[in-house]
DNA sequence: TACCCGATTTACT
DNA sequence: GTAAATCGGGTAT
């Protein structure tokens, strides 16, 4: 079950650092909550495939921004992405949650994804996930995790990162539907986890 | 202002 | 296995 607050604290450094340090943690959005069971890391200049590569935009600031908040963007006009920003300005970068096992809200995941036939079908894609909880552009820039002192921009925010039960093993592999910098492992995901997108780890 | 293309999902052959 | 759906940022006119 969702625990305490997410600490801000625990994404200071880099994406393919900490990615693995959001697995097993809660994604809370009202009274839907899914755990976080497969991500994936993006950096900046470094990293070719990131949003981030080519500096900063009206699109991408928030990756260049502190660590905590909540990056939506929109796939091939269809689909919702969340990421959670890590880093700072001199190391921006973000995480993909690519994949949650349902725990909290079933009832309205199923109604916002009619098209699911398995529960393992909510939340196993990164654009699923976000019908699934209900994320959208509008929840761009939410604070998502807690800092230390007081937070309420954190306390009044819709998405929030709870810490949950760390997975026993993690697998990694390259990254999902991406042409550049293949050769990267940064896609970690729980090892054997069915709630995982394909193919799996 | 035009054109290109993507960190995807789903339906159909 | 292959293709369509559909939007806006980024780069080039």
């Amino acid at each position: 079950m969702a625990g305490d607050p997410f600490s801000t604290d625990l994404l200071q450094d880099r994406a393919s650092i900490v990615a693995p340090r959001l697995l097993g943690a809660y994604l809370v959005v009202g009274e839907r909550s899914g755990r976080i069971v497969e991500v994936e890391a993006y950096e900046g200049s470094n990293d070719g495939a990131s949003h981030a590569a080519g500096g900063p935009t009206p699109r991408n600031e928030l990756m260049f921004s502190d660590a905590g908040y909540l990056y939506v963007y929109k796939i091939y006009g269809i689909h919702w992405c969340a990421n959670i920003v890590t880093g700072d300005h001199s190391k921006p970068g973000a995480v993909l949650i690519r994949a949650v096992e349902p725990v909290d809200g079933l009832e309205a995941m199923w109604n916002d994804r009619p098209k699911a036939k398995q529960v393992e079908d909510l939340g196993s894609g990164p654009g699923k996930l976000c019908a699934a909880l209900a994320i959208s552009g509008d929840d761009n820039g939410a604070k998502a995790t807690r800092s230390p002192g007081p937070d309420p921009e954190f306390d009044r925010s819709r998405v929030q990162v709870r810490t949950g039960s760390k997975p026993e093993r993690i697998s990694t592999g390259p990254r999902i539907g991406i042409s550049k910098a293949i050769d990267l492992q940064w896609r970690f995901g729980e090892s054997g986890s069915t709630f995982m997108s394909r193919p799996r780890l």
